[in-house]
DNA sequence: GATTAAAATTGACACTGTCAAGTTGCAATG
DNA sequence: CATTGCAACTTGACAGTGTCAATTTTAATC
């Protein structure tokens, strides 16, 4: 029996298989990602990969996960930026997340777009190691804007209005603003200068919610 | 020189395939379409759309160019429902329209997703003619909001954040809640109960965004 | 050292997009 | 009408893709 998980020929092909996989991203785009490159580029053959994911869909899934982790630590780093300049009412913490957020998807654009892309994961069909990552990391990625919207409610259904409003804001943002060579969105006029910042953007929200007030500093989690 | 442009063989071959591509989108979800599905279901060899799209990229953007039709055309139905229960302040308007946007995402979920995935479409590889097509019913479709959005600013800046704003939420909230199979957004509980409106969402907006009264019945377009 | 099971390789298959060459059929020209 | 020309379409091939089955290699155990 053994104690520590010690793969036999290449180490850790998982592991290795989700980096290339993210380099890939990174280097040639959301589209260019293959099985059989990541598979060439961690030094194995075509068909290795199949011993450690159920399929590209969930190899897919896996490098979504870790993407995840970079994702949050975005989000965290804005938030302890912003508590560094004393801007702590949950609207300030809020903001600085939603900074993070557009940070990320603009910083690791290709990433972004593959992470948010619409894809039919049957969670049936992904192995169960990756299915939980996927579950633990996204979950992770949501509680840093959950924990920061809680002050905004009172009940448990206005907070669920609250995240939602927030999110859909700032994940269309991203999605129709976020990178420059965005093909969704409106129809811009060759001037970059015409897109709001996403703090103007989220200036336009009613912030005292439903009567609490949001720019209340200091830490309100009950 | 021919009056009436009668193609040879099949009579109108972009036309239908096109629309067999909107079917196949349709029946077997975002990522089914392939370029040899729509000759067969065209009934052409599998070479044939070569001659009217430069490449599946093209054939794509066309689907995407009609599916955009439909959509502003939701758009503008919803309009008409609201105009139709006297609903015709700028933000009722508007709020008519984020319900026709929502209206479509949910009805033609497949095609939706279709549409707003992040697709390279270097724009210099697209053939001409679905160029212009996909430049202007998308712009029709960004027209619509545009119109309704506009008596809510006075410069053309404070236009474009308003803009931005709306488009972003409702967008981001198609992506995250518009589909009840999305594997996007917060890990969701189970509870579909607990998905807001896109009316209560839109609601949490500061809609006498910069002085002007949003509720002013009446068209104030200038 | 022999056994055993996991890890990885090799080879094959159907399917994809794209290209080159050949065929068909319509339309304008002589 | 016959001929020419050209656009529409077909056929065939090619490199890649994901996935599967059969085989070999490796490492841990008895």
């Amino acid at each position: 029996m053994t104690q520590k998980k010690r793969p036999h020929h290449h180490g850790n092909l998982r592991e290795a298989l989700i980096l290339a996989g993210l380099e890939i991203v990174r280097s040639e785009g959301p589209d260019a990602l293959t099985l059989r490159k990541c598979a060439l580029r961690a030094g194995v053959s075509h068909a290795a990969p199949a011993h450690h994911f159920n399929g590209v869909t969930s190899l897919r899934t896996a490098i979504i996960a870790r993407g995840h982790r970079i994702f949050a630590q975005s989000m965290r780093d804005a938030l302890a930026d912003a508590a560094n300049r004393s801007a702590t009412s949950p609207k300030e913490q809020v903001t600085a997340i939603c900074v993070g957020y557009i940070n990320f998807a603009q910083t690791h654009s290709a990433l972004f777009k593959f992470m948010f892309q619409p894809h039919d994961q049957d969670f049936t069909k992904i192995d169960a190691v990756t299915s939980d990552e996927i579950r633990r990391d996204a979950g992770r990625s949501y509680e840093v804007l959950r924990t920061a919207c809680h002050p905004l409610g009172t009940t448990e259904k206005e907070r669920a209005q609250v995240e939602a409003t927030i999110w859909s804001m700032v994940h269309g943002y991203a999605m129709l603003f976020g990178d420059a060579n965005s093909n969704l969105g409106p129809p811009r006029p060759d001037r970059p200068e015409s897109i709001p910042a996403i703090t103007d953007v989220l200036a336009n929200l009613n912030w005292s919610f439903l009567g609490k007030n949001a720019d209340s500093k200091g830490n309100s989690q009950e």
